[in-house]
DNA sequence: ATGTCCGTAACCTACGGA
């Protein structure tokens, strides 16, 4: 079962590279973040034409999260507690409960979206206490967080900035604390492993990155996990996001519906 | 250090957000 996660930046814009990137790669489950569009936008239609089924959050202009399966979908849950904004979806596809986030990005830490990205990620962090620790989940998308300083091309230059900050990275090691494990991390222990790239200043080129999107799942379906990789392919070409995708390779049949 | 891209509103340009 191979589940990716990828920070899109606009479906509308970008629905040429993700058909693309969904015929080249086949993933079983692709967690979609940004699709900066409504509902009635969404590809519901030609996702079904490659095999897919799709759950979508939208919220028009900004953020909206979607779900895309060819191994069921089932239960979704969209939203995270009286959050206003489209940042989270959650559905159960073959037998995996899995979750789509878009973590508030912060702005500045001055800054009261700040605030609410902390309150965002303790919102996530008691949802996933709460969980049956029985059922396998993955937890996917871009946390705007990088963890270490080895998920930042340069340390210096982030001091006094968000996705660094002590307060953003204890409220991701509490979302890990429930049982969850860092897939990328976990599997590049030595690696950046960076997953986004300014579009300004020619970053990509330049190798200026950060690890902000992760893949997390419980020991034991970590421990069925092959592979994770970081599709920088992704990152080029024509009218590229500004993120790549996460894709992780389980070792296990999910039961088809 | 800050060179781009996105959607929107409203027009061939500016703006907020990232």
């Amino acid at each position: 079962m191979r589940v990716a996660t990828w920070n899109v930046n606009s479906l509308t814009a970008r629905w040429p590279r993700v058909e693309e990137w969904l015929t080249a790669n086949q993933p079983d489950v692709l967690l979609i973040q940004e699709t900066k569009q409504n509902d009635e936008k969404f590809p519901f239609a030609a996702l079904s034409q490659l095999g897919y089924e799709s759950a979508h959050f939208g919220q028009g202009q900004w953020n909206g999260v979607a779900i895309v399966s060819r191994v069921g979908l089932e239960d979704v849950l969209r939203g995270l507690d009286d959050d206003p904004e489209a940042r989270f979806i959650g559905a159960t596809c073959g037998g995996l409960r899995v979750y789509s986030c878009y973590v508030p990005n912060g702005r500045a830490l001055d800054n009261p979206h700040y605030e609410y990205k902390l309150r965002w990620l303790e919102s996530l962090r008691t949802l996933l206490a709460q969980r049956d620790p029985d059922q396998p989940v993955m937890v996917g998308g871009d946390f705007n967080v990088a963890l270490s300083d080895l998920d930042v091309y340069d340390p210096a230059a982030f001091e006094g900035a968000t996705h660094v900050s002590e307060p953003e990275r204890a409220a991701i090691r509490a979302v890990l604390a429930t049982g969850l494990v860092d897939l990328g991390r976990d599997r590049h222990p030595d690696e950046p492993s960076y997953t986004w790239w300014d579009y300004r200043n020619g970053s990509f080129r330049r190798g200026w990155g950060l690890r902000i999107d992760y893949l997390l799942c419980d020991a034991a379906t970590a421990a069925r996990v092959s592979e994770v990789f970081v599709d920088r392919a992704a990152r080029k070409g024509e009218k590229p996001s500004d993120h790549a995708p996460v894709v992780a390779e389980i070792e296990w049949s999910p039961a088809r519906p």
